[in-house]
Formats: structure tokens, sequence, C-alpha cells
DNA sequence: CATGGTAAGGAAAAGCCTTTCCGTAGTCTG
DNA sequence: CAGACTACGGAAAGGCTTTTCCTTACCATG
């Protein structure tokens, strides 16, 4: 405190009211048979002398703090920026505060927050990853709160944990190259031991399945999250399978590079070649030529929704398992325009 | 609490160990004069009960709640990472807790998340932002607590504002580029309503001029902080001024558009041009073609800056004014090999 | 033996709020 | 007019710590 100025508390608001502690406190908290004289009179007096409830004091003796700690698995990364966002606004919006943790994937780190955290006496927890894989759970003994996991998984499935549905985001990739007329398709992707990487190819292929096509192995490529992956995948790929008409990345960043080479190739996007990113990352998406159709898993969304299920939790229900949060296309300019349906399904062209 | 388990308190602390509540307090503490014994026993009386002290009861009676608010202004912006982190993680280390509060531009919002902060009674408040330009300071009237602006800054002289100096950002763009031989300049940058774009300019020319270089106004283009922007100013610039060997962009965005312009038109990077970008924003950076040199803003030591600086304020020390954090030139391919120097300064090399 | 110093640890207040319980006054019912 | 409510508002406990001030007991000193 800086000017040493004392903050003010009820029991100067109910002095000034004319009134005790606390039918000061009930006006405040619109509880208790108060006249609405005396309500508004407190209220006025409250104003008046900048009145703000120690949440301290009150989280005290309500055993209730309204705050939840955010523990971020991963360093700050930035698929964490919309899912923290929406963790954020859905939880201010409950007068929820969020204590921001980074525990950059030390375990001591962690250990070291949740401690913290407890200590706060946080309502409860949420855990962010950048990873759909299991992970160990935050403590091996039972929390004296709720914690939910969000674009993390927790190993104990009695744990709950939201993951965007990478299948699905597959699956609507494939649906959006069909539909816009190709036929022979190529997957290039990250590294085969993100469980995300697995599922996103599962649902492009199941989707493809249906239409009586196939994506072999050949023509799926597996490498770093990088765009230089990218660049050298699709270069690999004009030369083995020229064939190729469509191409699925498992990330933006792939996606550029994959862009990149087919323009320097002289095949052009979308007339020649189809493309579809995955993650929907602004930067990336938006100037590249021509501007990228990419897979959005609705980050922001997954986060308000573990955000619910933790508010939920906290009130006193019990939740667990895993839930799959559908992701969404937004589909530019790189995958082709949908060829005309014609009555009886999808249009078969050329 | 899920399982209405109350937690422990020290008073069971205190009666495990055979103490009264003061000398279990003091022994945890570290305060008090108390034999080895008995602080050996109430240590172990805590450690057999797990108990964690309640941070709340402990503010409220300390009159410090080791939180400090973390409010960002604008959304949640990729800035805002290392920002973030370096913040954290300073504060972390100084068992300060952070409250995570994303204003989003909105000054209601903002003013919500101030009441909300000093509710809780925290003892400090950074704001974050993502533009150096003045902006209106939190609260007209004295706030309570310390403020400081990080990566945002105050319209109030009084208050403390850190920022990085873009100024020695543009000087350490030009000296890299002179060093390896370039003679004929361009800049291609974002609008000039952005303080930073047009100190990063001033510093530019400034080491420009001294080494008895010009930059006119011409060789400068001002447009959106876009990748498009970046190809579009470059075909200009090669149209109109194809005698131009290096390039300072404002953005590692521009410079990626930049990049693949100059490529398209076959001139070499670095051979025959060089291209510097700003940020040092590793996804556009490290894979473009070449790596590209950029300078870095340390926003994670600027951070940390602000966040020692608030910990001062904290402890009593009046600060305020502006703190300029110097950047850091990232060296990869694009700016080309400084020219090996000859004993009578730099080496001029066509 | 009176005095004083010191080490060890306890009692109680303080920090600020909510909530339960109770008293008072007024109103209604039979 | 007795008895039963209702509306209003106050007193005090409770939530968990820290910290200040005391009380003991012990030892040394003159």
């Amino acid at each position: 405190m800086p000017d040493g100025q004392r903050a003010v508390t009820i029991t100067e608001v109910a002095t000034r009211a004319g009134v005790s502690i606390s039918t000061a406190s009930k006006a405040l908290n619109g509880r208790g048979q108060l006249r609405d004289e005396t309500r508004e009179r407190v209220f006025a007096a409250a104003n008046e002398l900048g009145y703000q409830p120690n949440a301290l004091a009150r989280s005290l003796v309500q055993r209730r703090s309204f705050t939840v700690g955010l523990l971020s698995t991963e360093s700050a990364d930035r698929f964490n920026i919309p899912l923290h966002m929406g963790i954020e606004n859905e939880l201010g919006a409950g007068r929820v505060s969020v204590f921001l943790c980074d525990g950059r994937a030390d375990p001591l780190r962690e250990r070291f927050y949740l401690d913290s955290l407890l200590s706060r006496r946080v309502d409860g927890i949420v855990v962010t990853g950048v990873r759909t894989d299991a992970r160990p759970p935050l403590s091996n003994v039972p929390l004296p709160v709720p914690v939910v996991y969000a674009y993390s998984c927790s190993a104990d499935p009695s744990d709950l944990s939201v993951l965007p549905d990478d299948e699905h985001g597959g699956r609507l990739a494939a649906e959006h190259l069909l539909s816009a007329g190709w036929r022979t398709f190529a997957h290039i992707t990250g590294p085969m031991d993100f469980a995300a990487v697995r599922d996103r190819l599962a649902g492009f292929r199941a989707t493809l399945a249906d239409a009586g096509l196939e994506l072999p192995d050949r023509r799926v490529y597996s490498g770093p999250w990088r765009e230089s992956f990218g660049r050298d995948a699709a270069a690999d790929l004009l030369d083995r399978h020229p064939e190729v008409d469509a191409v699925f990345c498992g990330s933006d960043q792939v996606a550029r590079g994959v862009l990149d080479i087919l323009r320097e190739r002289g095949r052009r996007v979308p007339e020649d070649v189809g493309v579809v990113g995955f993650d929907n990352w602004g930067v990336l998406t938006e100037d590249s030529r021509p501007p990228l159709t990419s897979v959005d898993m609705n980050l922001q969304e997954l986060g308000a929704l573990a955000a619910r299920r933790l508010l939920s939790m906290i009130e006193g229900h019990r939740e667990s398992g895993l839930i799959r949060h559908p992701c969404r296309l937004e589909v530019r300019a790189s995958g082709g325009a949908p060829a005309p349906r014609g009555p009886g399904g999808i249009g078969p062209v050329g």
C-alpha cells in the first residue's frame, strides 16, 4: 500500500448508513429481510465511500474463493491463446478469477504450482496442454478440488478431459476435398507419436473409404511440425506421385511449405491441386497464396466448454471421461470450389 | 469441496505437536524463539497431516496477498506469450501468484477487472498491451496498489512504463545490413500511426546517416501488418527502385511477403539482396527461405524486468517514467554475411 | 537471597466478512 | 385482549492466521 491508505471496510459503510454490520452485509448481498429504504441507504453509503468488499475475508468465511487455477502443462504455446481466452472469458463472466500458472512441462514446477493453488484455496483447476495424448494425472492422491483437463488428457479415466475431435477434423477435410471433386489424395502431417496425428489420419481415411477411395501409406508423409518438412515432403510427393490432386496437411505450417512447392513446380492451387490445412492459424492461412482452407479446432469454444464443466463440478456435479469437441472447416480458396451437387449426392467431377 | 473434507488447519497441527497455535505458527514460519526439537515436532506434525496453510487467512492478517493482477489490454495477442511468460516466471519465483485478466481493449471490461483485482487485494497490477503508443492510465484516481505498464505505455508520466527500444531495434538492423556491405536501402513497415513504426524507422535512418547514407521517403513503404502488404510493397519496390540492395522490414510477416517476391523475381537472398525482419517470430523466421535475420524485442526479458520493478514498488520504492529495454538481433541468413572489417572501419563491398 | 536477564512458549487480539440466532415492535386473528 | 405471526435489524460466532504482548522457568550475578 504505497499511500498507507487503509481500504474501507464494511464497518465504515454500516456506520455511515446508521445500521449494524450484519444489516449492511445483508443489504449489500441482497439477503435477509430489509426495507427497501434501508438497502438504498447502505448502497448509497457504500458508493460514497467507494467500498470494495474484501474478497479474502469473504472467501475465508464462505469457504469458496471464486478463483480457479489455470495450469498450463507445456510452456505457453500459441494453442493456449484461444484456449485460455475461452476459459478466462467463461469464468470471468461467472465472476471467477483465474490464477495463471505455467508448468513448462516440468513435473516439479507443476507440483509447486499445484501446492500453491491448493494453498490459495482455489475452487477448481483446469489443466491445459498442447497434446491430446494421455498424461499422468495432476496428483496420485485425490485432490480436494475438481480438475478438468482441456486440450490435455488425463490417463485416469475418472478425470474429465476435453479434447478437440481430431478425427472429425480429418473427416471435414476429406468431405471438403471430395466435394471439390478431387480423387487422388495425399497426407502430409506431423509425428506419428501424436495421437492427434493418428486421429486426423483415421478420420480422413474413413471418409475417403466411405466414398470408395483409399489413401495408401506411401502417400502419407509424417515428419516434424515444420514448414520445411512440408516443402520436403511435397517435393518428394510430386516426384513419386504426380497423379495426386489433393493434399491434406496436418498443420498450417506444413501446408505453407506444401503450397510453396506446388507453386514453384507450376501446380496451380486450387485449379490443379486442392490443399487443406489444420489449425486455422490466421497468420499462416489468411495471406498465403491462395488463402488456405483449414480445419479449426474451435479452441476458444473448447476452453469455454471446459470452464463450464469445471463450474458445474464446483457446484457439486461429478463428471468424468472424455469429451470430444467438434472441429469446423474454415473455407478459403485452397481446397477448391465444391462442385454443384446433383440431386443424388456428391457430384462426381474429374 | 467434492468430498466434504475440511482442509487441515494450523490448530490441528498444533494439537498434534502438543504446542499452542502461536508456537506452531512460529515454527512453521521460522520466527520466534523455539527449541529446535519443538520446531521439528511441529514440522513433523504438519507433514503427517499434509498441512497447507490457508493463504486467504494469511493474506488477511498480513495485508499482503502475494498476488498481482495481469491485465492485458488488447485481446490475448501473440506478443503477450513471451511477455506473460517473463512476468509470470519472475513473479512465480517470488512466490507471487498471477491473476489473468483479458481486457480485450474494452474499457468497460478493463474497469470490471480492475475492480475485481482490487477487491481481491492484489499487491500490484501489470498492464500489458501490444502497442507502445500512450494509452489512458488505468484509473484517473490514484490506486491503492502500484501499477506498471509492460509493452504498453501510460499517458500519465508519473506511471511506470516498460517498452522495447524500437529505435535501438532499427539501429541494430541498420548496423547489420551496413556491415554486410549493402548500400541502397528500403524500408517496408506497418502503419505510421504506430509509435513503434516511427521509432524503428528513426533508429534505422539515424544509423544510416552516421554512415553517410540516406533513406529517402520514396523508399519507405507503410501499410498494414500483413504478408500480402509485404508482397505488394516489394513488387512495387522492384519496379521503381531496382537498385535497392537491402530491405528492412517492420515485421516478420511483412518480411515473409518480401522474401517471396524477391524469390519470384529472381533476386537471390542474401546473395543479391539483404533482408532483415522484426519480431523474431520463430514460425515465420526459422523456416523461411533463407532463414530470416530478425530483430528480437526480448519480450520475455522485458516482462521479467517489468515484474521486478513491480515487486520493487510493492516493497515501497516509488518508480515512474519510461524504461526502454534494448533489442537484440537474431542473425540467420537473410541479412547477408558481415564483410570482414579492415583496420579502418566498415569494409566497403559492392 | 533479591534482582535481572533470557529462553521458551502461550493467550488473545486483529484482520474483514458472512451467517445464524435472537429480540423487538408491529399487525393480525379469534 | 391474548396469542401468533411477520418484518426488521442487531449481537456474536466463526473462518484461519499472524503477531504482539505476557507468563514461566531457569540461570547468573552481586
